[in-house]
DNA sequence: AGGTTGTTCCGCCACC
DNA sequence: AAGGTGGCGGAACAAC
């Protein structure tokens, strides 16, 4: 029995508590005896988030007895998160309890807690795109990833705004029970399991400080939508108007990563998840994902992901539920 | 399984 | 002068 904890104050984001807590139920019933799900705050007894619904009854933290799985402090807007500052004790609280749990980490700004208690120091770590500067200056020697939906960095896992905190819960939920069920899990609240792309897709400003500028964005944005086209790098430059030489300058800048190794892994991506959400045949596969044969499509899987396609869907496809992909008959 | 052929990527440099 | 751009050639890597 995992004994998992959610730290809630008032005028905390409800999702940031409500999203993980639905996904550790599930979990819990599909699992029974898999998870113990405490809900706590500083000082206990009802909290009331920021969406006006109410926690009734949550356990005072220093009240925790006996080793902790899994603490996950929530995040908040700014206000609340000042106010929950009496966040010093927080972090305190947070720091002692840490040392007999197994693995710490935040949703959105609960990482400003966990900075506060010195818990982020050399991990990479996310939070909301809007916090990102903010917390990297205030916690100089955490690694914060701009654009991570979440980092699982050691014991420490944090994650990037409200929803990916289910994001969290899933990676957590996978890593303790399995792919399958945490599969299961996100088919059941109709979500992914591994959303595609990093959170600068919602955030305008990192969109823009993207520092390549719209142009490329436009470009990315269209490879992402067809990776079965020609994006050889020859092709994408044209295509972004640009000679080969400085689109490749571009675009390693803007993205931190070579063209060629970008639309790989993001066909590498789309590969995995028509095998283990279709039942399409490998040729299929392999056209629609980008890689001109099937041959091709093994090669990537034996050299990047260690394994076959076949193994790959043997071991996570889901038989019962095989969808079609939007562009089949 | 391994040699041939193609592609990618980067340093260098000249040119706006 | 200075910073971005683009062509060239070859090393490294991947495709076939």
């Amino acid at each position: 029995m995992r004994r998992i904890v959610l730290v809630a104050f008032d005028g905390v984001e409800a999702l940031d508590i409500t999203g993980p807590a639905s996904v550790f139920a599930r979990a819990q019933r599909t699992e029974p005896g898999a998870y113990e799900l405490v809900l706590a705050s500083a000082r206990g007894g009802a909290v009331k988030t920021e969406a006006g619904l109410v926690l009734a009854d949550t356990v005072a933290l220093h009240s925790l007895e006996g080793p902790i799985d899994t603490l996950l402090v929530a995040g908040g807007g700014e206000a609340a998160l000042q106010q929950a500052h009496a966040v010093d004790q927080v972090s305190d609280t947070i720091r002692r309890l840490s040392a007999r749990t197994r693995r710490v980490g935040s949703i959105c700004t609960g990482a400003f807690i966990l900075g506060g208690a010195g818990l982020l120091d050399g991990r990479r770590v996310a939070t909301h795109w809007g916090a990102c500067d903010r917390l990297q200056e205030m916690f100089p020697k955490a690694r914060v990833e701009p654009d991570a939906i979440y980092c699982l960095d050691g014991r420490i896992c944090t994650s990037a705004g409200v929803t990916a905190g289910i994001d969290l819960a899933l990676a957590i939920v996978e890593a303790d029970l399995g792919r399958a069920i945490a599969s299961a899990i996100a088919r059941d609240m109709v979500l992914y399991l591994r959303r595609s792309g990093g959170q600068s897709q919602y955030s305008a400003p990192l969109q823009a400080q993207s520092r390549a500028g719209p142009d490329l964005q436009a470009l990315v944005t269209w490879i992402s939508a067809n990776p079965g086209a020609d994006l050889s790098a020859g092709t994408l430059a044209s295509r972004a108007g640009m000679s080969e030489r400085t689109f490749l300058r571009r675009f390693s800048q803007a993205m931190g990563c070579t063209p060629a190794r970008y639309v790989r892994s993001l066909r590498l991506e789309r590969a995995k998840s028509l095998l283990e959400e279709t039942a399409l045949p490998l040729d299929r596969v392999a056209q629609l994902s980008g890689f001109g044969s099937v041959d091709a499509l093994q090669r990537a899987f034996r050299s990047d992901l260690k394994t076959t396609p076949g193994d790959l869907r043997s071991r996570f496809g889901t038989p019962s539920n095989m969808l079609r992909p939007p562009d089949e008959p």
